[in-house]
DNA sequence: GATCTCTCTATACCAAAGTATAGGTCTCGT
DNA sequence: ACGAGACCTATACTTTGGTATAGAGAGATC
C-alpha cells in the first residue's frame, strides 16, 4: 500500500530521453519520492524492452535522434502500447504543445519545469493507467467468456439481446425452439450472466470492445 | 444541404474578440465561404445573447478585457453552454495552449494563422457540436419518457433491469406480483421499449445521462 | 355528496421461458 | 468398425411473464 499516490501497489515510470543528464536528474527525482523508474536513451530501445506488469506512465522527450517523441507517441497504439504520456522539451513551441495534447498526451512541460508539476502529472498518469488496466483486464475476461461460446450459441446470443423471442430466433436460424432454449442456457452459464439484463450488458460491452469479434 | 462541410442544415460560428479588426477579418473570411457568423466584442455580451438553434462553434480570443477567453471557457459548462471552442491568440505561450487543450478546446491557433487551419478547426467543431446536439436531443426525449412514469413504476423499472423476477420485485416493494406485472406493462409502453433488452439499454443510458434523476 | 381518476389487487387464462430426460445424428480418432 | 463426444431435437413438466376483466379503495373535482 502506497499512501502517497493512492495507488494500491507498485507502479513504474518510464523515462525516454536522449540526454543522459536529464535521465539522471529524473531518476534521482523520482527515486527520491520512492517512485520506481526505468530510463531509455531512445524510443527504439523502449519499444523492444520487456514491460512491467503494473500501472505505468511514460515521460517522453520531444526532440530525440531516431524516432522523435511526437512520432513515437502517434504510433504507440499501433505498437500495442498504451501508456499515459508526459512530454518534456527544451525547445518546444505552441503548435507542438497543442499537437501533443491533441494526440492524447496528459501533460506537456517545458524545461525548466517545477518538479511538482512533473510529479503531479505522473500521479495523474498512473491513476489513468491503473483504471485502464483494470478495464482492459475485465474486457479480456469478457472476451474469453465470449470465445468459449460455439458458433450456434453466438448466433442465439446476438439475436436474444435484440429482444427476439425464442420462437422468432429459432425461425431465423432454422433450428427448433428447444435448441434455442438449450443454447440459451449454455450462453447464460458460459457468459456467467445471472439474468437477461446481465447478458444484454455483457453483449453491449463486447460490442464496444470489439465489434468485429462479436460478429465472428 | 451543404456539401461543403457535410452538415445537413444551417450552422453558425460565434466570434468573441475585443479587436474590431479581427472580428471584421473573421466575418469576411467566414462569410466568403458561406458560413453564417455572429461577432461579439466580449464574453459577457455573448453569454447574454440569444443563441441560434443549430450546430455552432465558438472562436474565442484568449486575451480580452473583462472575462478572459480562458476563464470563460472554463465556466462555459457552468453557464449551461456547450460549444466546441477554437482559441486564437496573438500573445500566447506553450503553457497557455496546453492548458486550453486540457480544458477541452479543439484547437489553439496563434496569429497569424492560415485561414485553412481555422476553417478546418471550425468544420471539426461544427461536426462535433452537431453530434452532441443529436445526442442531447435523444437524451432529453428519453428523460421525458422516464419522467412520465409514476413513483411505483420507477421503482419496478429500477429493479427489473437488475434481473430480479417479478416475484422478487413484488416482495421487495411489498406489493402483489400482479401489481408488478401491471406496472411493468406500463413501463414498457411509456418508455417505448419493445423488449426487456431495450428497456435495459434505456435505463443504462439514463444512468449515464443523469444518475440523480434515475433515483428520483 | 356524487363522480371521476388513479392505483392496487384478484381471478383466469395463455404464451413464453426454463429444466430434465432421452434418443438421434454426425464427426473424429483409435 | 467402433466408441466418445458434441450437437440437435422431442417429450413432458414447471415456473415465469403477459394480458384481459373486474372490483375495491383513496383522493381530487365539481
Amino acid at each position: 500500500m502506497d499512501a502517497r499516490n493512492g495507488l494500491t501497489g507498485e507502479t513504474i515510470v518510464y523515462v525516454v530521453d536522449d540526454d543522459a543528464s536529464i535521465r539522471q536528474a529524473l531518476d534521482d527525482l523520482l527515486s527520491a519520492v520512492g517512485q520506481k523508474v526505468r530510463c531509455f536513451a531512445d524510443a527504439e530501445s523502449f519499444i523492444v524492452a520487456p514491460k512491467d506488469n503494473c500501472p505505468a506512465c511514460l515521460i517522453l522527450d520531444i526532440r530525440m535522434p531516431g524516432l522523435s517523441g511526437m512520432d513515437f507517441h502517434r504510433r504507440m497504439a499501433g505498437l500495442g502500447l498504451d501508456y499515459p504520456v508526459v512530454f518534456i522539451t527544451g525547445h518546444g513551441d505552441i503548435a507542438m504543445g497543442v499537437e501533443a495534447m491533441k494526440n492524447g498526451a496528459i501533460e506537456f512541460l517545458t524545461k525548466p519545469f517545477r518538479d511538482l508539476d512533473l510529479l503531479d502529472a505522473i500521479q495523474r498518469g498512473l491513476a489513468i493507467n491503473e483504471a485502464r488496466r483494470q478495464e482492459r483486464a475485465e474486457g479480456e475476461a469478457l472476451l474469453r467468456r465470449w470465445r468459449s461460446l460455439n458458433a450456434g450459441e453466438k448466433q442465439v446470443a446476438r439475436l436474444v439481446v435484440t429482444g427476439l423471442l425464442n420462437k422468432q430466433t429459432a425461425g431465423i436460424l432454422g433450428v427448433s425452439e428447444i435448441t434455442v432454449k438449450v443454447r440459451r442456457a449454455q450462453i447464460m452459464r458460459k457468459m456467467e450472466a445471472g439474468s437477461l439484463p446481465d447478458l444484454v450488458r455483457e453483449m453491449d460491452r463486447l460490442r464496444g470492445l470489439s465489434p468485429a469479434e462479436l460478429d465472428s
